[in-house]
Parts: C-alpha cells; sequence; structure tokens
RNA sequence: GCCCGGGUGGCGGAACUGGUAGACGCGCUGGAUUCAAAAUCCAGUUCUGGCAACAGAGUGCGGGUUCGAUUCCCGCCCCGGGUACCA
C-alpha cells in the first residue's frame, strides 16, 4: 500500500477519534460499579427532551463540561456516576401527533436515535447501561408509584414530615378535628373543612371519610384556575397565550376554575426555604427560589360585611400595623364572594369587568401598572375595630390565587393601593410619619419605619412594634390572627394532554382510589386521534374500552412533564431495578448528585420539584439525605448568528398631470430581484452612490421598450420622467451555510431558491457580497442552527469539545460564531506536531532529563490548569493548554516525560488525541483512563526576582526586576535612585511612596 | 411591574482576595516559504496624535471611597433570562 508520508505525520483526527469511541464502547471503559473501594463522585446533566430538530450546538455545552469534571475526577481516583438518559415525554411530539397522527412514540423513539448518534459522536464519558426514558413504562412505572406514595400521604405539621395516611386516620379516630385553624393537623396547609369529633368521625360513611382526608393527601383533587381555551378544548400554558388568545389558531382564552390532581408542595415550604442555606448553587437561583416560596409574615383579617354579619371577607397582609389607614377593600374579580357583594344597580359593571380581567393573563395583570382598573361593587364591610363602613371594591392587580385573593388597601403605605385610589379618588388616610420629609400626595411611604399616628392604640409605637401589637389585638377580638404566608402554591399535576405518564387513579362511585401496585404500570392506551374529545375531555377519554378491572373509569389527565425528572437522579444508580424505584444499597452508595449541571431557566421548576420529591422520599424512609443535588453549575445559553442579505424593494416615481390616479408602473416592468452588499445598505447614501444611480439607469434602459409602451397609452405621463428609486431595503435571513465569513456565496445562494435565480448583487468594491449579522437565539426559522454534527465531521470532536469551551465562561450566555474554531484546530495540531513523528508514526522523543524551562511550563500549566477546573473555569484552561504548548514548541521541547503529564492534564477536554498519544509515548491502549492526574510542584515555580511595575499616581510607567525577599525599604531605596524616576518626578519630591511587596510601587506626587 | 444575570479592542473573551487593563484565540496588516495555493513560521494590531521615542484618553453613563477601581459604594442607561401547562 503506498502511504501518504505527509499525511501519516498529519493529526488525522477522523480515524483517531472513531477508533477510540470504538473502543470505549467494545470495553465498557466507563461503566460505572456500583459499591467500590474508591470515593463516589455523581456527575449529573439535566437530560434532554429529544426534540425532532435535535442537538444544536448549544445542548452539548453542559454535557461537554460536565464530561471534563468527570473524567477529571476519574483520573484523581473517585468512582465516577456519570449517566444520561431521556425526558421523553413532552408536548412537541404530542403536536406532531396532533398534525400527522403518528403515535408519539414513534417519533419519541426516532428522535431519541437521533440524539443519541449526535452524543455519541461527541466522545462522552457516559455509562449508557444505566440509561433511562421518561416514557418507557418500566421507568414510568416508578413515577406512577411514587404517585400513590403521594397519594396516601399527608403531612404532619407537628413532627414536620410527611406520614402515612393511616396515621392521621388513627388521630381522627382518637380525636376527631378541631377545625382549620391552628390545628395541629393542617399547620400552614390551606384547608377548608369544618371541625369534627372522633365519634362524628366513626360514623361518617365512607364517602365522607374520604372527602375529608382529600383535604389532607400530598397528591390531592383540587379546584385550581387555569387558562382554558374551548375552541380547542384544552388548557393552555401561560406563553401560550399570546394577546390574550391562544397562540395556535388565535382563539379566546378564560380564566376557569377547574378540578384536578394537585400536588401539596406547599406542606414542604417552609423546608425547601430553609435547606436551600447549605446548597452549593448559585445565589441568583437560590434568590429566585427563595422569592418563589416568598414567605412573608403578617396576620389574616376579618371584614365582616354591613347587610349580612355571617359573611366576611379574609385578608391577608403583612402591614397589620395599618389596620387603621385601610380606605377600601380589593378582591380578585375571580374571589367567590364577589357575586354577594354586588349590588344590583352595579350588577352589569361588575360582570363587564370581570369578562374584561377574564381575557387577561395573569402576568398582564401583574406587570401592567400603568393601566388601572377595578369597579365598586355597591357594598360595605366594617372595619374590625373602628366599625366604619369600607367600601369592597374589585380589581384585577389581585391575584386570585394568591394569598386569599383579598386585600385591605392601605393606600398611604402601598404602591399599588396608592396608584388604584388616585386613580378612583379614594380617601389616603396617612398611618404612618415617615422619619425623613415625605410627600404623600406624590407616592405611597412604603418603608416599615416610623412612627404610628391616627391609629388608635397604636398610636405612638414604631411600625415594627405596631405590627406585634396589632395582631395581638386582632386576635383577642377574634377578627384573625397572626400568620406565615407563603405565595408558593401547590403544583398542579393533571394535564389535558395524551403524551404524559397516566396518573394511576380509577373512580368508584364518584370516589378516586389509586390502582394496586401490583397492577403497575398503568400503561398508556392507544386513542384514534390525540386530540380532546368533542365535549372537552382530555385525549385518554378516547379510549372507550380502557377500564379498570374491568369496569372502573381511569382518571384521564396525565402527569406534567416535571413528573419524570422529579427522581430520575435515583433511576440510574439502578435503572433496571423491577422490584423497587432504587434498591436501598445503591442509593446508600451513590446518594446524591455531587455535581448538577444544567440551564437556569429551571430554577422554579424541575429543581423545585425534584427538591420535593426528594424530601418526600426521605420522609417515607427510602432514601437517606433531602437534597438530590448538592453542587450545580449553570451553563448560559448559546446564541445563533444570523447572517442577513439586504433586498432592495423597487419604487417607481413619475410626472404627472393627473394627481389622483396611479399609475402602477411596477407591474409593466422587469424589475430585477436584487441584493445589496452590507455597506450599500445606508438609505440616506443611496442618492450619491454613483453605483447603484448607475445600476438605475440600466435597468431603465433595459426596460425602454415597456416605458415607451408605457408613455404612449398614458399620455398623462410626462416624457422621461419614470425613475426608479430604493423604497425599502429589507435584511433576510440567509442560511448561514450559504455564508462564509461574512462572505455570501453567490451562486449557492442563487441555486437555493428559484426566486433567486436572476436576482442582481451589488457588491462591495472588491467583488464580494457581504451579509450583515445579528447575534439571536437558535432557531430554523432563523438558519442559524448550527448542529454539532458537521462541526465534528469539519473539525472533529476534541477540536468541538475544547471550542465550546473556549467560547467563554460556562455559565453566561454567549454568541456562537464558528470563525475563530480553527484556532482550536491548530492548536492540537501544534500539539501533535510535538511530538515529532517520522514516516513509521513513530514518535521521536527524547528520554532525557527535561530542563527547568519545560519543567517550569509544565508545572505552571498544571497548577492553572486543575485550578481552572475546580472554579469551573474551562474556558481560561484551554488558553491555559494554548500558553503551554505555544511555550513547548518555543522551546522546542520533545521530552518524553513531560509530553506524558500533558496528555494525562488534556485528557478530559480532548479525550480522543490523548488516548492516541498516550498510545504513541509507549502505554498501553485503554490505561490512559486509569492513570493519575499530574500534581503540580511549587518548586519548579520559584523564580529569583520579581519584576515590579512602577507606577505614578496609579499610572504604570516602566519595570523593574529586583530579587524576592527585598524589603520595601530597599525597594524604595532602588525605585527613587533609578534613572527613569527623576523624570517622572519632574523635579518634584514625592509625597508618598507606596511599596506592596511582591506586586507593585506606587509613587505619589 | 417583580426577581435574576450581564455591559471591557473590529469579534469571543482574560485580569481569582482592589495592584502593569486587553492574557489566549479569531480577524486584519505586512513579511518569509511556495511555480501557485493550502498549511506553517515571523512581526504588528485598544483609540487619538506622532516617522519614532513618546504623550493623552480608555472597562455602558454620572458621582464617590482609595496611594491605586474593570473590581468596592451611591444614582442612572441599555441588553438578556425567568415570571407557575414549552421542556
Amino acid at each position: 500500500m503506498l502511504l501518504d508520508l505527509f499525511n501519516i505525520m498529519e493529526y488525522q483526527f477522523q480515524e483517531i477519534e472513531k477508533k477510540w469511541r470504538k473502543f470505549w464502547s467494545e470495553n465498557q471503559t466507563f461503566k460505572a460499579e456500583d459499591f467500590s473501594e474508591k470515593p463516589k463522585y455523581y456527575v449529573l446533566d439535566m437530560f434532554p427532551y429529544p426534540s425532532g430538530a435535535g442537538l444544536h450546538v448549544g445542548h452539548p455545552l453542559g454535557y461537554i463540561a460536565s464530561d471534563i469534571f468527570a473524567r477529571f475526577k476519574r483520573l484523581q481516583g473517585f468512582n465516577v456516576l456519570h449517566p444520561m438518559g431521556y425526558d421523553s415525554f413532552g408536548l412537541p411530539a404530542e403536536q406532531y401527533a396532533i398534525q400527522t397522527g403518528q403515535h408519539p412514540e414513534k417519533t419519541t423513539e426516532e428522535n431519541i436515535l437521533r440524539y443519541r448518534d449526535q452524543l455519541d459522536q461527541i466522545g462522552f464519558s457516559f455509562d449508557w447501561s444505566r440509561e433511562v426514558r421518561t416514557s418507557d413504562p418500566s421507568y414510568y412505572k416508578w413515577t406512577q408509584w411514587i404517585f400513590i406514595q403521594l397519594f396516601h400521604s399527608w403531612y404532619n405539621p407537628k413532627l414536620d414530615k410527611a406520614e402515612k395516611i393511616e396515621t392521621l386516620i388513627k388521630l381522627f379516630e382518637k380525636q376527631g378535628f378541631e377545625g382549620n385553624f391552628n390545628s395541629p393537623f393542617t399547620g400552614g396547609v390551606e384547608v377548608d373543612i369544618k371541625a369534627f369529633t372522633a365519634e362524628e368521625w366513626n360514623s361518617f360513611d365512607e364517602s365522607i371519610k374520604r372527602n375529608i382526608l382529600m383535604n389532607f393527601r400530598l397528591a390531592y383533587l383540587d379546584n385550581t384556575w387555569v387558562n382554558w381555551c374551548p375552541a380547542l378544548g384544552t388548557v393552555l400554558a401561560n406563553d401560550e397565550i399570546v394577546g390574550g388568545v391562544s397562540e395556535r389558531g388565535g382563539h379566546p382564552v378564560e380564566r376557569k376554575k377547574m378540578q384536578q390532581w394537585s400536588l401539596r408542595i406547599t406542606a414542604y415550604a417552609e423546608r425547601l426555604l430553609s435547606s436551600l442555606d447549605n446548597l452549593d448553587w448559585n445565589d441568583s437561583i437560590k434568590d429566585m427560589q427563595r422569592n418563589w416560596i416568598g414567605k412573608s409574615k403578617g396576620c389574616s383579617i376579618k371584614f365582616s360585611s354591613v347587610s349580612n354579619e355571617a359573611v366576611f371577607i379574609e385578608v391577608f397582609t403583612t402591614r397589620p400595623d395599618t389596620i387603621f389607614g385601610v380606605s377600601y377593600v380589593t378582591l380578585a374579580p375571580e374571589h367567590e364572594l364577589v357575586k354577594q357583594f354586588t349590588t344590583l344597580e352595579n350588577k352589569e359593571k361588575i360582570e363587564a369587568y370581570i369578562t374584561y380581567s377574564k381575557n387577561r393573563s395573569e402576568r398582564e395583570r401583574q406587570a401592567d401598572v400603568k393601566t388601572i382598573t377595578g369597579e365598586f361593587t355597591g357594598s360595605y364591610v366594617y372595619h374590625p375595630f373602628t366599625m366604619e363602613k369600607i367600601p369592597v371594591w374589585i380589581g384585577d392587580y389581585v391575584l386570585a390565587g394568591y394569598g386569599s385573593g383579598a386585600v385591605m388597601a392601605v393606600p398611604a403605605h402601598d404602591e399599588r393601593d396608592f396608584r388604584f385610589a388616585k386613580h378612583f379618588d379614594l380617601p389616603i388616610p396617612i398611618v404612618v410619619q415617615a422619619n425623613q420629609k415625605w410627600d404623600y400626595e406624590i407616592e405611597a411611604y412604603t418603608e416599615k419605619q416610623g412612627k404610628l399616628i391616627h391609629s388608635n392604640f397604636l398610636n405612638g409605637l414604631e411600625v415594627k412594634e405596631a405590627i406585634i401589637k396589632a395582631i395581638e389585638e386582632i386576635e383577642k377580638i377574634g377578627k384573625g390572627q397572626g400568620k406565615v404566608n407563603y405565595r408558593l402554591r401547590d403544583a398542579v399535576f393533571g394535564r389535558q394532554r395524551y403524551w404524559g405518564e397516566p396518573i394511576p387513579i380509577y373512580y368508584k362511585n364518584g370516589q378516586p382510589y389509586t390502582i394496586d401496585e401490583c397492577d403497575l404500570p398503568l400503561n398508556l392506551p392507544s386513542v384514534d386521534k390525540y386530540l380532546p374529545t368533542e365535549d372537552g375531555e382530555p385525549p385518554l377519554a378516547r379510549a372507550k374500552e380502557w377500564k379498570y378491572k374491568g369496569q372502573f373509569e381511569y382518571e384521564t389527565t396525565t402527569m406534567p412533564g416535571w413528573a419524570g425528572s422529579s427522581w430520575y437522579f435515583l433511576r440510574y444508580m439502578d435503572a433496571k431495578n423491577e422490584k423497587e424505584f432504587v434498591s436501598k444499597q445503591k442509593v446508600e452508595y451513590w446518594k446524591n448528585v455531587d455535581l448538577y449541571i444544567g440551564g437556569a431557566e429551571h430554577a422554579t421548576g424541575h429543581l423545585l420539584y425534584a427538591r420535593f420529591w426528594t424530601k418526600f422520599l426521605y420522609d417515607q424512609g427510602f432514601i437517606s439525605f433531602d437534597e438530590p443535588f448538592k453542587k450545580m453549575i449553570n451553563q448560559g445559553m448559546i446564541l445563533g448568528r444570523s447572517s442577513f442579505v439586504y433586498k432592495v424593494f423597487w419604487e417607481v416615481s413619475y410626472k404627472t398631470t393627473l394627481v389622483n390616479q396611479i399609475f402602477e408602473i411596477e407591474k409593466y416592468l422587469d424589475l430585477p430581484t436584487t441584493f445589496l452588499s452590507k455597506s450599500k445598505t445606508d438609505i440616506k447614501n443611496q442618492m450619491f452612490n454613483n453605483e447603484i444611480i448607475e445600476f438605475k439607469n440600466k435597468i431603465i434602459i433595459k426596460n425602454t421598450k415597456q416605458l415607451n409602451e408605457i408613455y404612449q397609452t398614458n399620455p398623462e405621463i410626462e416624457k422621461n420622467s419614470i425613475y426608479l428609486n430604493v423604497k425599502l431595503i429589507i435584511p433576510i435571513h440567509v442560511d448561514i451555510y450559504l455564508v462564509d465569513n461574512d462572505k455570501l456565496n453567490i451562486e449557492a445562494f442563487k441555486n437555493s431558491r428559484p426566486e433567486y435565480k436572476e436576482a442582481v448583487f451589488i457588491c462591495e468594491d472588491n467583488g464580494d457580497y457581504i451579509c450583515g449579522y445579528e447575534i439571536e437565539k437558535m432557531s430554523k426559522s432563523k438558519f442559524n442552527v448550527q448542529t454539532p454534527d458537521e462541526l465534528v465531521s469539519k473539525f472533529g470532536a476534541d477540536t468541538l469539545r475544547m471550542y465550546e469551551m473556549f467560547l467563554g465562561p460556562l455559565e453566561q450566555t454567549k454568541p456562537w460564531d464558528t470563525k475563530s474554531i480553527n484556532g482550536v484546530s491548530n492548536f492540537l495540531r501544534k500539539l501533535w506536531r510535538l511530538f515529532n513523528f517520522d514516516e513509521h508514526y513513530v514518535a521521536q522523543l527524547t528520554n532525557e532529563e527535561p530542563t527547568k524551562d519545560n519543567l517550569k511550563t509544565l508545572h505552571k500549566t498544571i497548577q492553572k490548569v486543575t485550578d481552572d477546573l475546580n472554579r469551573f473555569s474551562f474556558n481560561t484552561g484551554v488558553s491555559n493548554f494554548m500558553i503551554c504548548v505555544n511555550e513547548l514548541t518555543e522551546q522546542k521541547c520533545n521530552n518524553k516525560s513531560i509530553l506524558q503529564e500533558l496528555v494525562i492534564l488534556l485528557s478530559p477536554y480532548a479525550p480522543h488525541i490523548c488516548e492516541e498519544l498516550w498510545v504513541k509515548l509507549g502505554n498501553v491502549a485503554g490505561t490512559l483512563s486509569n492513570a493519575k492526574f499530574p500534581e503540580f510542584n511549587k518548586e519548579y515555580l520559584i523564580s529569583e526576582t520579581i519584576n515590579y511595575p512602577i507606577s505614578f499616581n496609579g499610572k504604570a510607567r516602566f519595570n523593574i526586576e529586583f530579587p524576592v525577599g527585598m524589603d520595601s525599604k530597599e525597594i524604595e531605596a532602588q525605585v527613587l535612585a533609578h534613572a527613569n524616576t527623576a523624570k517622572y518626578l519632574e523635579g518634584k519630591t514625592p509625597k508618598k511612596i507606596i511599596v506592596v511587596v511582591g506586586r507593585i510601587v506606587n509613587v505619589v506626587i
């Protein structure tokens, strides 16, 4: 066989990478052992939803980072668990199913294959033997099983943990129930049930008992507000609603109460909040969760109706001290009492207002502070202390789902109340004296500082004291009580969708029961269509024959997307277990995730739910820890770089005697599709641009025949007056694959669409057509999606891995631009050249003692790279490798021991090339992943001198070398004696000289 | 609106506890090598002025603290993300 000598010495990434991926897969190099002498380390990625579009370069960013870290930990002697799987239930597959009738399972399977193929190309060290898919019945069997545990549990506030519901039943049998407030059984949990005695309980029939228990179960049926779209027969997410109508089809959407399964996450509010402190997460994510949980201390207060003493409005306030500043009470428009409080003469107005606010999304209602709306109901309530009559309003700035859905408005001390009162001309009584100058006419005084005035028994108290006193007094008269409120709401757990886990519930006599555990999994039934039924039932209701034990109706909603992802990290430890969701021994060994990498967009969804489920499983004694993810890093989004061509829209001008008549001359002319290169698009310069004027003339000349005809048939148009103008220049997205370095491949572009075939291009002076660009989200419609595939085939996986890391800090949002990927590719080739391969593909290296410089370069790199890894600063890590290879190249280093260490150091970043070089260094194939990660020796880094920058008034001017250990006095003297110093002193005596030993000298003049 | 993150050359970014702003890479300019190209190597590259030495300005804007501020404090502007059924 003829060998191309030139090629054999070059870095052949394609063959190398293929070879090593095959080796890893055949040898199961990265299979994690359950139980090992080594310390364990669990590195987890947020698993992907396998969408039809496949992976784009943004997806692997976090996977590459976690893979580098996993490989690093492995080299440090840890037993690493690094699995991957798929969050394979989800809307897009269902949407596709609705459109095409194809079963989502099939689409999902195809997408997963594509994902796997793409993931494999990048050389990840995943242990694929542990793969999970949330849509696989062997997986969702256990999601359903956990749901059943939740259903059969309640939260015992006394023990502050979840317990089996039987313990609650026993308590009821013994001591009954004291009612809502301060009951040891409910704690902070909102329930609305009347007190009963033990005897009463025992006399209740099954269905009453079950109804009562439903108020305590952690998985329960509840009436919740949803965005209902009657035309689509389904509930919509807030972001599926645009401007009050559905994004798909533009149908009206209304707020509606609907009975649905919910999970009582609110029971865990306090624990979810307090245990955040011990997590090694970003402060920003922790803040998001804290705000989401939204703990506020305050007081509930009852305002009795003037017309009916038995009816009262309950409000929650964090400022009970301002009780004497209440000027009105506002109900959310959806509040249950609105009807009762609306007087006959206001009925029409109120109903109109309710309809209006129904069409506004919750987000709109909160965000829009400029539009102040509301209506007076016509009724009044009594002030609990003064017994004054207070008007009851409705206003959509009050949300039904938060607190009690009603506020006592204190306009002088709350911004929203203030704006509302100003707008409707309601009184603004001042009850807190600001301790600074304050114009109460202009702005509400909301500080929790100052003395109470006009407030009866609160007068003279500081706000903080007044809050305590007010609660005491309110409790004394039985009109409310001190209370902690959480913004966190229970999580709606039912979806009106097909492609999700069936909820393992069946109905008997209208009562929900869980199916027997031995009947799990409850498989998704086949249906004829993936749409809701004609009467608005979810798609599962289409399965007519689908009945439990052949007779009982199943629940027809399915679980939400976050169900499967709330516990998947546990399943990886024991992915094939058919008897348990995870074995106790395995979960005891692997414990929780040591490092979790994923997007910050999951802050208040998945990351909160997973914490909730983990705490529940901990309470139930299944696992020994109550937090899933010890440390978390959030990777930033990668934005696309879209390219644009600029299309000209022509306008024809002419002179005519008929002012009112429009001649559509454009229609008769042959006007070419024209694109302007970037620098020609400035419309202001169009008139003076000779090239364009000339071009327009050419078009006119080309159209001579048509023009003559027009002049002939339309004598009103002045001869030779027709002229072309550029009316508009519109940027059009052009596929980035037709653009190289902003230069358009004109021929390819012309061939991309028939209508561009004859297009004309006005180029730059050098003949190139230069495109414009913009940084935006990657999406198909913007033609800016960069998939990893073509980059891997063009540059190799190692280059892609390093380039993605080199782009910038992992956690930052950053634009994707392939322009500089060849920099990383050059780096790997430069590394390759250090090995001096001869024509037999043998590295020509020396075994001699490395030089001082060699060792200094190596150990500096070891120190920096290790430090970078520990700080998750992968981009500076790549830079440090580049500096290292540059220095070794300059030193002409072919030293085997130096290169061997470097190969180990680099292998987490660029595993394929390192495996190859490892073997070429004379090591046994496959042993690299068991090598020992190098440690730096600071002896090699010691230098004898320090280079001091000498600055004057903080501005560095020149440098002087001083020996290490020279004291500040000596340095000062030397600096003053230095010839350059005099120049900057300009004859003046320095006021002060600051010497920071080992760093800098600053002369103050 | 609320909460969170960010703003440094032509571009991506570096500067870790306040200590030489612009490491590293891209791009660009010039040169070497080559029949030529690719690849490679060398030099330059924040801006303004200057042949240069050098001088001045400079980390979104305006103030402040400090011998010294990209870094700390106060007040603004702009961009991005989240905001409960997209995952």
